[in-house]
DNA sequence: CCAAGTGTTTGATCGAGATCAAGGCGGCCT
DNA sequence: AGGCCGCCTTGATCTCGATCAAACACTTGG
């Protein structure tokens, strides 16, 4: 669905939103390893993009001309089989960057999950701008390799953690995921639905169901709404992420 | 086993193998970018590691102190939950970059699966020669985009994919991933056992037998040895690998 | 040559999570 | 207000891959 919903080109969306230096995301994003003079002429190269929930930033097999930076919401990043089975690899918040791992054509796509907005270059003006920016390049392999460690995480939940451990793991690495949106205080943040939720762990929506639902009654968790809950035993909850239970 | 079994340290190991210049595995290593100036610095700071099978390069929770670079052999990589569950994130060969998604302390184990070597390095000297040297920096952000397009792939696999799949998948991806070792033209070598490809795809090592099996009765495959199989029907093993039957 | 050890294959059974099937709860549109 | 639609929860059943259990194939060493 919204197949076609895509982003208008070009300077019609430029200054839609608030510009660099007002940027509530760039704390948390590679922009801050930026001086001003840079910072300027990164501005200059920005694209933003308002975003409403199922806008597509980009689509799996799409020549990749492009590299993004999620300022405000949440979007899903994920690859699917022929016959529609699909893993999301990843959800992105304020201040992540989008476009790293990508040859020739994107490898994966990426879908808003929520209102917000993005920041889009064109990827051959980014990457002059990484040649002159030695603090930029070194922003980027440092953050390809935390997300190369989260990818690992994710590849021993995947491959050798039960339900019960997976959906533990997830919600205790929520509370850190979501910068800047902690909405009120202990409250974790729900974006996506309990299918994002499944395709992210490689589970059905009805096995997230039951785990959240048992951990409701053992109160580990207390769920205020099917998007919003607290966590009431976060050292029980990570034990059980660990496998330690 | 073999816990104790760590590399010597120092200049004991130095010019235990054979220089950067005449390094077999050079042309497919990030080594590859340096001009004969920078490769002589490399040179001096490599410290050559010869490696045994079950050889402990580094250790999940250990400070990390080096990177390396496996220059002949192959090297399991991995993560073990406190019961001892497994998971091998990757498997490297000649050519492989190691160390990359490390913060202060290595998220990961590695261990030679057979006689091999290895070139290790300071971290803080190995960063240094990076801040002096833009091509290697470039180098060592592609190949981290590389690994995490890879570890997307291996995600889809570990989340979605079937057992027949799963083994068809690696097995597809093998013929590419073992750079200079061909042994003979279109024989693939499986330097690692059934549980470590068991533990690589998420599965156990009788899934993997069987699956194995099948490919064999369909003609698919021809087992040669344990360790050694050519792939008679690469499109069907292709298709198989996609979930395209 | 046999014994012991390690790794692989094959067979029988079991179980965690998938699938199939209803209901329940809002929110949104007319 | 009412009705529809999307999402979530809960229950019943099924299935793929795990687990349990042997036997088999090599290699190493006495």
């Amino acid at each position: 669905m919204l197949e076609l919903k895509s982003l208008p080109d070009g300077c019609a969306a430029r200054r839609r939103t608030e510009a660099c230096d007002r940027c509530g995301a760039r704390a948390y994003s590679v922009c801050a390893s930026l001086d001003e003079r840079e910072l300027a002429r990164l501005d200059a190269l920005a694209e933003r993009l308002p975003l409403s929930s199922g806008d597509v930033l980009l689509r799996e097999g799409d020549l990749a001309r492009h590299v993004f930076n999620v300022t405000s919401g949440s979007v899903r990043v994920y690859k699917l089989l022929p016959d529609g089975r699909r893993q999301i690899t990843g959800f992105l918040y304020a201040g992540d960057f989008l476009g790293l791992a990508t040859g020739e054509r994107y490898a994966f796509s990426a879908e808003a999950m929520e209102p917000g907005s993005a920041c889009r270059f064109r990827k051959s003006e980014y990457r002059a701008l990484i040649q002159d920016t030695p603090a930029l390049e070194a922003m980027l392999l440092e953050r390809a390799n935390h997300e190369l460690a989260a990818a690992q995480a994710q590849m021993l939940l995947l491959g050798r953690k039960t339900a019960l451990e997976r959906v533990a793991s997830f919600l205790r690495d929520l509370t850190t995921a979501d910068r800047m949106r902690p909405s009120q205080e202990g409250i974790v943040r729900l974006p996506m639905t309990r299918g994002e939720i499944a395709d992210y762990l490689g589970l059905t929506i009805e096995t997230v169901s039951r785990v959240m639902t048992r951990l409701k009654t053992e109160n580990i968790i207390r769920l205020l709404s099917p998007n919003e809950l607290t966590i009431e035993r976060p050292g029980r909850l990570s034990a059980l992420a660990d496998g330690e239970a």
